[in-house]
DNA sequence: GACCGAATAAACAGGC
DNA sequence: TGCCTGTTTATTCGGT
């Protein structure tokens, strides 16, 4: 980073030590065309002046942030005294190193970077005018914004050459022609600082269609370089752009309230709907705007009287996600055709508990099922007394299931079908009725995504899905109730099913699958029955039956059918067996 | 940008 | 013939 470098030019030229008197005593001496092409400074490069004179903004930056942040104000800027304007305690604290003007301008405010600016010239002002020369200054400056418009002196560099002629300028001569430093920083700090954003992402916040976007003007510009020069004629650093500003800023402060006050409804109506006394959910953890915003939506619009309350875990996401398992986008709102989406969530989706807990909602509400079809259909046949069922039985089930799923039928179905053969983990199963399908638990683990241990990405998704980083409590109890169901499971050291049970996981899927097959109501806890096979259809594996190619989907087929308690099978399904590998 | 998983669409075949 | 079931392929999309 720059500052970095400026700080290290600091450290090792001993010519730069003197900071701003030496160069100005050197730009004194010199011609003041030159300065910024630093053809007057001697035995300091212009990079060093750069570096130096950026590096002494950001000292006076970092000033003015420790001053804000601890209620102080500079004794010089009675403006930002009189609109003290709250600065991050975290970035007042950023010491000149660790920031950057591009970053000052990501962290600061509007009206933050304008009282900083404000307290700068201050400072300026008290600095320049206390000398009466500042006719070479105002040559420099003018030089300077005409390089800034030609591109050949970048933002960055210009500011940090305002910053420095601002401050070297010592011996100028008075100019009553030229604009005063005021006018000559408000003039060009937008253009060497802010234009150092558009500089990266080719926009303007203020810029858009055409005109520019500052509140109340709506001026048409044909470009960035009108708008740039309309911004700073029109919006320049003074009284009204100020005032319009604070304007501005009591517009977000407003929005934040009301912000503030819908969420704290919104955490109000949930926890209400679905807090219930005997359930008590360890997984509450703040929303996101995304999801409060898709919730709120939600409410607003999948709820007309009558319908049942929504998802539990839409109030209480219990995986820290994105987009958790019921937090429904808008899209899957009363979406009328095609709409592709990939729940990429599904798999931190507890889905038994998820339908045992919002059965009623998803029964009535159209509502699309935050579950990939592979995870519906393995629940609806595990979910049947024989843990098969006929295709038309997953259709049935599917349908009074889902209200989503009452329209739409030959997309869904077609998809139904599509996955029961593209999948290996469901089995295709002859019986005296019919063709039946079942689940081969084992194809089925294995078809699972990443496991969240074994994903760095995953854990860093999940944690950063969190907020500030750390990580959700309650999903730590989760997890912890996950591994205390795991490490008590008896099965969790057998690998029955001769041994094919090795592709256990406690990945995201496998946390809720645990939990899903516990806190199954009995309808989801069918117990075993004797398969009435007379047939089985056992998919070819694709090129990937690998080297791993034992005759795993037969000897689960097989497994599924040994008499184990419901509980324990249940448990043995789900055990992540990967963590015994 | 490559890769992968999932969703979607569609073609096709066989059976009833 | 039409529908259902099942398989397969292609395409698109979103996430990693």
């Amino acid at each position: 980073m720059m500052v970095e470098s400026a700080t290290e030019t600091i450290r090792t030229t001993p010519s730069t030590q003197n900071g701003v008197s030496s160069l100005s005593s050197q730009s004194d001496s010199g011609g003041r065309e030159g300065s910024s092409n630093g053809d007057t400074n001697g035995e300091i490069s212009p990079v060093d002046l750069l570096h130096l004179q950026q590096q002494q903004a950001l000292q006076a930056a970092r000033q003015f942030l420790l001053q804000q942040a601890t209620g102080l104000s500079s004794p010089s800027s009675n403006e930002v005294k009189q609109t003290p304007v709250q600065v991050p305690v975290s970035v007042a604290m950023m010491t000149p190193q660790m920031i950057t003007p591009q970053q000052m301008q990501q962290i600061l405010s509007p009206p933050q970077l304008q009282a900083l600016l404000q307290q700068q010239q201050a400072l300026m002002l008290q600095q320049v005018s206390s000398t009466p020369r500042r006719t070479s200054m105002c040559i420099h400056l003018m030089h300077l914004f005409k390089e800034c418009e030609e591109g050949t002196v970048t933002p960055t560099e210009g500011w940090a050459l305002v910053v420095y002629l601002a401050k070297s300028e010592e011996g100028g001569e008075t100019c009553r022609d030229c604009l005063g430093p005021t006018d000559l920083f408000s003039s060009l700090y937008p253009i060497f600082c802010s234009s150092s954003h558009e500089e990266h992402t080719g926009s303007h916040p203020l810029y858009g269609h055409g005109e520019c976007k500052w509140p109340g003007c709506e001026a048409l510009c044909e470009d960035m370089g009108q708008f740039i020069k309309h911004l700073n004629s029109e919006h320049a650093l003074d009284d009204r752009s100020t005032a319009q500003c604070r304007v501005q800023m009591q517009v977000v402060q407003q929005l934040e309230i009301q912000l503030a006050k819908e969420s704290e409804r919104l955490q109000a109506m949930m926890t209400h709907l679905h807090m219930r006394p005997s359930e008590p959910k360890p997984f509450n953890q703040p929303l996101n705007l995304a999801s409060s915003a898709s919730l709120m939506k939600r409410d607003t619009e999948a709820y007309p009287e009558g319908l049942p309350h929504p998802p539990t875990s839409a109030a209480t996401p219990i995986t820290p996600l994105r987009q958790g398992p019921s937090v429904i986008s808008s899209s899957s709102l009363h979406s009328v055709g095609p709409i592709r989406r990939r729940n990429s969530d599904k798999y931190c989706t507890p889905i038994a508990s998820e339908l045992a807990q919002n059965c009623e909602f998803y029964k009535n509400a159209d509502v699309r099922p935050p579950f990939t079809y592979a995870s519906l259909i393995r629940h609806a046949i595990l979910e049947a007394p024989d843990r098969q069922l006929t295709l038309n039985e997953i259709y049935n089930w599917f349908t009074r299931m889902f209200a989503y799923f009452r329209r739409n039928t030959a997309t869904w179905k077609n998809a139904v079908r599509h996955n029961l053969s593209l999948h290996k983990c469901f089995v295709r199963v002859e019986n005296v009725k019919g063709a039946v399908w079942t689940v081969d638990e084992v194809e089925y683990q294995k078809r699972r995504p990443p496991k969240m241990t074994g994903s760095p990405t995953l854990v860093k998704n999940m944690i950063s899905g969190l907020g500030f980083g750390s990580l959700n409590a309650s999903y730590q109890a989760a997890l912890a109730e996950s591994s205390l169901n795991l490490l008590n499971s008896p099965t969790m050291v057998n690998t029955s099913s001769g041994g094919s049970l090795n592709m256990l996981h406690v990945g995201h899927d496998d946390v809720s699958s645990t939990v899903e097959q516990v806190n199954s109501n009995g309808s989801c806890s069918p117990g075993l029955s004797p398969q009435h096979s007379h047939q089985v259809h056992v998919k070819e594996e694709p090129a990937e039956m690998e080297e791993d190619s034992r005759p795993v989907s037969l000897m689960a087929t097989v497994s599924q059918n040994l008499a184990l308690p419901g509980d324990e099978r249940e448990m043995e399904e789900e055990l992540p067996a990967e963590e015994l590998e």
